[in-house]
DNA sequence: AAAGGAAACTTAATCGATTTAGTCGCTTAA
DNA sequence: TTAAGCGACTAAATCGATTAAGTTTCCTTT
């Protein structure tokens, strides 16, 4: 087992100073023509390669960016993560990955494990306690000590910093108004609780396209779940009831696991999609 | 924008030296109970971190584990990061990720990279590049510079490093008896290339299921594909070709993939599974 | 011949934290 | 009386790299 060359090493090997060696390596003018090729033969032939902590140090600057997300295994998240690592290599960054499983608590610490000098700035989707919570204080923080931070996905508002998103609003507002140009006059909704704001967006658009086309909203016909990522029996449970006993003629979901259960339950009463029930959801396309 | 608390700054602020914070903030007896409880005060006051870069340094530790796949946008991947990062986090670890595109150049520059300083040791299956070319310098390099490696799903031999692996011969080897005793004789394999030793493996213990049954192999009933992780068209057909042509009353494939289109080209032939044809695969479960 | 200047290096400070080796004043035992 | 011992700190080295600010040594120039 041979230890990693440094700088140090190198000088004493060559009999030269620290500094030499760094300019050399640099290719200083102030180092003569001779001592320079030599220094640099010597440090590709052990294969020299510059300590990135030390670097990290001096610079004050890590080069590396923190992802945080609620959870990985989930395809949507995959594919931004694969995105970011793409970019961040071309751009000689590196990228930690973190998981805050949804929870509060995880979020702030690796949070603030990271801004402690492991990158220079993040990028994250809240967790879903967070947005219950409304307590931000964590991502204010390393904002306030000038870290750059990017929200997606699940962004919230009042906080000082740049945002990825789609347009929810105007996605959801397109779809409904396109079910009610084919003709579903008794549109349901089944989205998410409020807090969720990709949830609350998309809401907002299937209000928007009833009330263009001169449609009155009915709160029967929306339908409110609390758990967006795995449909428990009960949320489950609601679906049925909500498509049994709403006599509509299209559904809109906000999720494709919405859409699939919703299209079991219209399946099972008998019904033809999209003859009898259209369908219409947010997807990215797994399922 | 408030800069980080550091000691120096803290030293500075009431003033005392640099060592003395250093001191009382790790309960040093030799500071005095009244000098630590200041300094105590202040740190928590004003929320000092120490600095985790200047930590690795002096340490000579980072605490960061780099991991080193394919591509993340596969379910089996997903699930092995996920453990990775819970134990991780519970030991007080921080994980990099990164994606080597199974491209063999990428591989090697990611562990440059992050051998460079920026973590203690690695966790990666190796790119299909790699295993074709079987050029581990990479590794070696890693190895030899007492860092710790390990290797999981794609596993190489002749490394000096720990290994996470399911036991894919004796796997194939009991899917295969299955079948066998179930009533099967002409049972054909849709196994990878050699090189990709996880399809090797499974390939040896088909043989060896037949072998143990007094069935003798037959190379026509052995179909080696190129890509594992998508289905080109070509590949597609030889599947075809390999079911029509062969009188088969049992398939075994090494991945869910494959078995996918097998089904479909059996279905096609107007053949029931289970009744007219055994199918047995393996998978992680994700179709 | 003394001063000025450039070439080619070396010293030392710095990043932020830890730790070993001092320092200084005061008490105590020989 | 004097050295030893202790409490409570501070100074300085260290991790690995960069860089501003010195040194030499030799060559010009007036």
């Amino acid at each position: 087992m041979k230890r990693k060359l440094t700088l140090k090493s190198i000088a004493k090997e060559l009999g030269v100073s620290i500094s030499t060696v760094s300019k050399a390596l640099r290719d200083s003018p102030e180092i003569s023509e001779e001592t320079r090729e030599k220094i640099k033969a010597y440090a590709k032939l052990y294969n020299y390669k510059p300590n990135n902590i030390a670097l990290s140090l001096k610079n004050r600057k890590t080069n590396t960016i923190g992802v945080i997300i609620p959870q990985i295994v989930h395809h949507f998240f995959t594919t931004v993560i694969y995105g970011i690592e793409q970019e961040a290599r071309e751009n000689n960054y590196n990228v930690i990955i973190c998981l805050s499983n949804n929870a509060f608590d995880k979020e702030v610490l690796n949070m603030e494990l990271l801004a402690n000098g492991s990158t220079d700035g993040f990028i994250l989707s809240v967790s879903k306690e967070t947005m219950m919570k409304e307590d931000y204080h964590h991502l204010n923080e390393v904002i306030d000590q000038g870290m750059p931070v990017v929200m997606f996905d699940r962004v919230v508002e009042g906080i000082q910093c740049d945002r990825v998103l789609i347009d929810d609003k105007a996605g959801a507002k397109k779809g409904v108004s396109h079910m009610i140009r084919s003709g579903c006059r008794k549109i349901g909704i089944i989205t998410s609780e409020d807090y969720v704001s990709v949830g609350r967006l998309r809401t907002e658009g299937y209000l928007d396209a009833l009330d263009d086309f001169g449609i009155k909203a009915d709160d029967n016909l929306i339908l409110k779940l609390d758990n967006i990522d795995d449909l428990s029996d009960k949320s489950k449970k609601r679906i049925e009831d909500f498509i049994t006993n709403n006599d509509l003629d299209g559904v809109f979901t906000v999720n494709e696991l919405f859409a699939v259960h919703a299209s079991r339950v219209i399946n099972a009463l008998g019904k033809k999609i999209p003859d009898d029930i259209s369908l219409v959801c947010f997807t990215d396309g797994q399922l």
